[in-house]
DNA sequence: TAATTTTGTGGAATCGATTGCATATCGCCG
DNA sequence: CGGCGATATGCAATCGATTCCACAAAATTA
């Protein structure tokens, strides 16, 4: 309603638009009385600061993106509120960019630093490749990504907080191994993707080091959704023979394994094993109650935006790699019943 | 890396900044050729235009805030989804703000507009009073509500986009009569906040319409989340007499309202039914699936950003509000099984 | 060819806050 | 009572893009 600068304020008290600037910021001298005064008159006046002003002034603003590739996955809300802590304590503002996994709107994002939109990034990606690593690495801003990734030629500008993925597909592997499967089958990501290949990667460690054989029937490129799992468990239970346990590479993926089990009549876990990744609320939900692995999102979160804040603050110097590890957690669809002894 | 203005960008070509503004901006005459050059220049120094300044001799900043009270709560991802898909059209970007259900917090996301850190705003929130109504309706800036409130003095400067929370717990309510439920209790959020007393009278309606007594002892101010739905439940379910369905005003507290039963050894919906509201993709995973009302927060979502867009494009006169139906999901969780006939 | 429009470009002010430098006022000491 | 340092304040430039106005050059018409 009341639109009001430092220059109303100045005329309205008799002191110059400095002073103003100076009492209301807090840097600077001003006298104790003149400061009062100015004080009053900015409240009176309901006086709120420019930011577009401040900005420009500064080169500063304040924000941070936060690019994630799908909101619609509760897996981000954990990162979004780990970031959030963070980014309060600093009184920084988050802008939440949706990437929908595309490279295209991931360079959008980029673009949106190298305007100035905001002092930094944090950025959920699936697929790096010299168009977008290029382009950050290229950025004045600082940029922290949630993956483990090193291009090629090294001397990267940017830092990373991740959680092993592989680590954790192996663990939830060997747990199923443990339990008794042999025929384990994996459901994951596409496997020219960066992150699809590690969790694989960890599949098939953790198979090989048993000395179980990989069968390529048994390992199903998807898309981390629900009606992917679905589609890649139908596939192996109407097949000839049938895994003894699935390891679906995040939860969503998972739930959708269980329900093919379920549509064809079998039992989890006592005709079949299943273990997710991520363990999301509803892991826990679910019927029967969903092993998955824990990746510490909001930990994820957290620590990125603390590693960003301090490249902001210039605190840091080298590139910074923070490696969280998973943590396995155990619930009904996998235990083996009554078995062993 | 490479810090480049109009002003490069015009020396290099030989030509003045304002030429090179019209070229890059679109706005205002300039030679073809002239244009070619500049646009190449600008390619070749890997110019981008400084949004702060941009900002700051527009007064315009191309985006929105969206307060919310809680980020953890699934119920809102869908409405972020359907505000990003109205705001990437329109070249708008999300603040994402984080309230807490706290007052002060929302006072923040004001201030936030105040100094025009965004163009306007979509709030979410649960209690109304002078304080941010008060502030709301000084602010320049346009902000779109998505529940139903009008202050005591009308002439609100605010739009809002709501779905009908009361309707939405009475069709819950009937369908739980209609099955044959007589001793139905109630769990809803503090009956001072105005939605939680609005979904309470949602509850009160049916009940009263179908000539049923409201029983005090069966009515509990919880606070939308699953230990609160738990806790209410417990106590009824050891108490003398139990009811014979629960009404929970949220998902998460019904979820919490089964997980009670299924300790106290009922069979859902055999022994007592259970209906919840929100319609969350847990509902339909959850063992027995939960019956729910769905409540289009990805329409609120689109509705709302909507509305915010026509408002800063000056398209708007009057107050808008918009209100959206509530629809009821039936799942096994209140089905009466071989009952009837 | 002179007169008149059209088209293209430069000059300079502007958005609002910040800050280095210069200046003014005061207190205090010798 | 002159002068020195400390404290307070004003002046003016600055951040980078936009845009009104004026003017020059080119194209049109008489």
């Amino acid at each position: 309603m009341d639109k009001h600068t430092i220059y109303h304020i100045a005329e309205r008290v008799g002191v110059s638009p400095s002073t103003v600037s100076r009492a209301l910021s807090g840097r600077g001298y001003c006298g104790p009385k003149t400061k009062a005064k100015i004080v009053a008159a900015a409240k009176e006046l309901n006086y709120a600061p420019d930011n577009a002003a401040k900005m420009l002034k500064m080169g500063v603003t304040n924000k941070i993106l936060f690019a994630v590739p799908d909101i619609c996955n509760p897996f981000y809300f954990d990162m979004i509120n780990g970031i959030n802590q963070v980014l309060e304590a600093h009184g920084y503002l988050m802008i939440l960019f949706y990437t929908k996994h595309s490279l295209k709107e991931e360079l959008k994002a980029i673009q949106n630093l190298r305007e100035k939109v905001a002092d930094g990034m944090i950025l959920v990606s699936f697929n790096f490749s010299e168009d977008n690593i290029g382009a950050i690495n290229k950025l004045g801003a600082p940029v922290v990504l949630t993956n483990n990734y090193t291009s090629p030629h090294g001397r990267d500008r940017f830092d990373y907080v991740y959680v092993d993925t592989f680590e954790g597909i192996r663990i939830a592997t060997v747990h199923l191994i443990e339990q008794g499967n042999r025929n384990i089958a994996y459901v994951g990501g596409s496997l020219s993707e960066q992150t699809g290949y590690q969790r694989f990667c960890g599949y098939r460690e953790a198979m090989e080091e048993a000395g179980l054989a990989v069968d390529d029937g048994f390992v199903a490129e998807s898309d981390y959704t629900e009606k992917g799992g679905y589609a890649a468990a139908r596939r192996w239970l109407s097949g000839p023979a049938r895994p003894e346990a699935i390891v679906a590479a995040n939860d969503l993926m998972a739930i959708g394994v269980m329900q093919a089990c379920e549509e064809a009549g079998l039992r989890i876990p006592q005709d079949i094993a299943v273990v997710g990744m991520d363990n999301l609320d509803i892991a826990s939900r679910v019927h029967p109650k969903l092993t998955s692995v824990a990746m510490q999102q909001e930990e994820i979160g957290r620590q990125a935006a603390q590693v960003l804040m301090a490249r902001l603050q210039g605190e840091v110097s080298g590139q910074r790699a923070v490696k969280l590890i998973p943590k396995l957690v155990v619930r009904d669809s996998s235990r083996r019943v009554g078995g062993g002894a």
